[in-house]
DNA sequence: CTCAAATTTGAGTGATCGCTCAAAATATAT
DNA sequence: ATATATTTTGAGCGATCACTCAAATTTGAG
């Protein structure tokens, strides 16, 4: 009956994803977009209707992907403290090169949309504290294990990783501290796997 | 012989700290400007070249009452692991409203920047590498006084403790944060004073 | 092939951006 | 007062912003 859209969807939304991650929210113009996309501008508004509304899907495309990282990392069986430590060292050893930021998409959108923002603001903290609750349920995974100490409190402990993962991440984007970030991120990886009860 | 101006730079730069601090660079505009400083655009390009040039001088100012804030706490004496651990429970306990924004100018100008930006960028790095001086600095200090034990490694530790805090700071900018920042930063600061000899 | 439904296009919308500069206002010196 | 040096003002500059929409294009159905 009609004539079927010529994108990919999926597609379309990293390469938004990747221009957001880059350079955050305000600083991409549509005319950005229109290049980065290969869309013109009636196209990128049928499809997403706004460009804030674009940027939540790609928000929701960066956690959705971020939360299936750190799932692969855990498949991978074994020691759940373990599992975290590697995810850290993963992220500090990332190459500039094949990310568009080292900094947390989330993060970034954290800081730069106004407190009273009620749309991007509000989606990034909501996915940022979805990442917490999965940091949180890894944790009393461990705890179940027999790994963590029954004294430890897990949405505690996942607060501290949190704070070192995005102080990690915030630091890992300055060009100058690159050469260091892979030992931060190697400090923060063995004090986790030092919470557990087989450690020294 | 000549007329002099009317407004008091420091009061000018302090408005514009604050305003760039809360915003950022992009999301402010030269309007938001005018209205915080209450200078028409002529004068404000007299007086500081640029929106860029503005900022810069912010920045500058931001980090310097940042530096002296540290060296604030660090002045009441005593131990320099409890002073480092003072300060990171007095960012802490901040309360959201006495303060442009919780984060970092530093870390929110390094994120919304990109990474080529050979201006603000850079002298935000440079800024925050200073920082990260200051507190390696303080380590050495502790060194030197027996607090600390002569196997650690200050620049490395500096590291760390630069990573937390940012990463402290930029959890606690999220509205949804509120109530656990303080515990955070609580664990923050004793793991900074259990690196003393004298602990446990 | 013809028609209908959907998508793509891109010129053009009003608004706002950072910024300029000639004119007005003001302070100091004589 | 007058003259001179400096600052302040704000209308308005070209550029760019996010966005719209009528026309052109493309597809599938009958």
């Amino acid at each position: 009956m009609a004539r079927q859209a010529t994108y990919d969807r999926d597609k379309v939304l990293k390469s938004a994803m990747d221009l957001f991650w880059a350079k955050g929210f305000h600083a991409t113009s549509l005319k950005d977009l229109e290049n980065a996309l290969d869309m013109r501008p009636g196209s990128i508004y049928a499809a997403f209707g706004s460009k804030e509304g674009l940027y939540a899907e790609a928000l929701r495309l960066y956690s959705g992907r971020t939360q299936a990282g750190l799932a692969e990392v855990m498949a991978k069986g074994g020691s759940k403290l373990k599992g975290i430590a590697d995810y850290i060292r993963l992220l500090g050893g990332q190459n500039r090169a094949e990310v568009p930021s080292r900094a947390c998409m989330l993060v970034k959108t954290i800081l730069e949309m106004p407190d009273d923002d009620p749309n991007l603001r509000g989606l990034a903290e909501d996915l940022i504290d979805q990442m917490e609750a999965a940091l949180t349920e890894v944790l009393r995974q461990a705890q179940n294990e027999g790994e963590l100490p029954t004294s430890a409190d897990p949405m505690r402990l996942a607060g501290q990783i949190q704070t070192q993962l995005i102080g990690l991440r915030a630091y890992a984007q300055r060009i100058h501290a690159e050469g260091r970030v892979a030992q931060v991120a190697e400090d923060i990886a063995q004090g986790i796997e030092a919470l557990s009860v087989k450690a020294a």
